[in-house]
DNA sequence: CGGTTTTGACCTGCGC
DNA sequence: GCGCAGGTCAAAACCG
């Protein structure tokens, strides 16, 4: 799994780590999807690796493919058996791959969606990877079940004062460590899941190296209850940076590159158009991608789309399931999910 | 008060 | 066995 390519991930990070001048304590300037753009609903959420599902990673609200600059481009996802499934967000930007190198030469290289048999599935340009650990031994660490995604991510602008981002999704997710990773300018972040007690899910959370805008999201374990219907992060989501980083922030906001700064506006830009709050509905064909998904059987793909979880979130209003949580790269992963009254 | 983040220390797996 | 690096723990500080 992860261990198999980690070489190759560190690889690819080194390689931006060259190309990219670290942006550790990245710039503070704040960046956020449109939290009003899209009508959500749950059962686009789901982790791809467990019966509950990952709002991260299944989340199928579209997108504006504009906000992926060119990566993305139309066409659905294809299973390894070659059925390309409906079209939406992340059908667009997922690639599942077992072997696949994740965020690796995506301007370079088409994207190539590989089976888990080895076999090319698809050429679909993607922005979003999910790496299915195949069954080989690990060199490193035990043998973990671990999912390794790349998402896009906003521009370093966007990050912490660690130069952290952190994509929110529907899990409340607590850190609990962060790690410098050698090789890489950017530290790799700890969470576990706090959305209940006794639940093992975590996930890492670190900046491809070889595109920072792109994030490294490494699922480890699964989740063993429901997605909450209200993620309990609250107290503690919004805290500001240590006084001591105020200044750096500061600082940080005042000598943000060019491309930050763009890449904020321009996502802001591109994003909000696509998806008027007021029209979008989720449509039958998304229904259907996932009801697709769940007759693959063994495929990944078909991980995102097992056994819905048993939580009564049709209840849920969309207060309390923020569906631009997930696209919310804020300073936090808790900070959306406190309900807005 | 209950939740979070931060961060240094500690633990552990892996390569040599 | 040792050292390195990644992963986790836990105390302190902070927030609503």
């Amino acid at each position: 799994m992860m261990d198999n390519y980690e070489g190759d991930l560190s690889d690819m990070v080194r390689a931006a780590a060259a190309e990219t001048p670290s942006q550790e304590g990245g710039a503070a300037a704040e960046w956020q999807f449109s939290r009003n753009s899209i009508n959500y609903s749950p059962e686009y959420f789901g982790y791809p690796f467990t019966y509950t599902k990952d709002p991260l990673v299944n989340q199928t609200p579209p997108i504006s493919e504009h906000l992926y600059n060119s990566s993305i481009v139309g066409g659905g996802v294809m299973s390894r058996d070659g059925v390309k499934r409906p079209s939406n967000i992340f059908s667009r930007m997922l690639q599942i791959s077992p072997n696949a190198k994740p965020c690796e030469n995506q301007d370079k290289n088409p994207p190539i969606l590989v089976s888990n048999k080895g076999g090319l599935i698809s050429g679909t340009s993607s922005a979003l990877q999910i790496s299915s650990p195949p069954n080989a031994p690990t060199k490193r660490r035990k043998s973990q079940a671990k999912k390794v995604i790349c998402i896009p991510a906003p521009a370093p602008a966007n990050s912490r004062a660690t130069g952290e981002v952190v994509p929110s999704d529907l899990w409340a997710w607590r850190k609990y460590g962060q790690k410098p990773i050698k090789g890489s300018p950017y530290p790799r972040g700890y969470y576990r899941c706090s959305s209940s007690k006794g639940c093992s899910a975590r996930k890492q959370v670190e900046r491809s190296r070889t595109d920072p805008n792109m994030l490294v999201i490494t699922y480890t374990s699964e989740h063993n209850h429901p997605w909450p219907t209200q993620r309990n992060a609250l107290a503690g989501s919004t805290r500001s940076q240590p006084a001591k980083n105020v200044k750096e922030e500061a600082d940080r906001k005042e000598t943000a590159s060019p491309i930050q700064t763009n890449c904020k506006e321009e996502a802001d830009h591109r994003f909000e158009p696509q998806f008027d709050p007021a029209t979008y509905k989720p449509t039958q064909e998304q229904d259907s991608f996932f009801a697709d998904l769940g007759e693959i059987g063994d495929d990944p793909l078909s991980l995102f789309g097992e056994g819905f979880p048993p939580a009564d979130h049709t209840n849920n209003n969309h207060s309390d399931l923020d569906p631009f949580s997930f696209y919310d790269w804020t300073t936090t992963t808790a900070e959306d999910s406190s309900p807005k009254s």
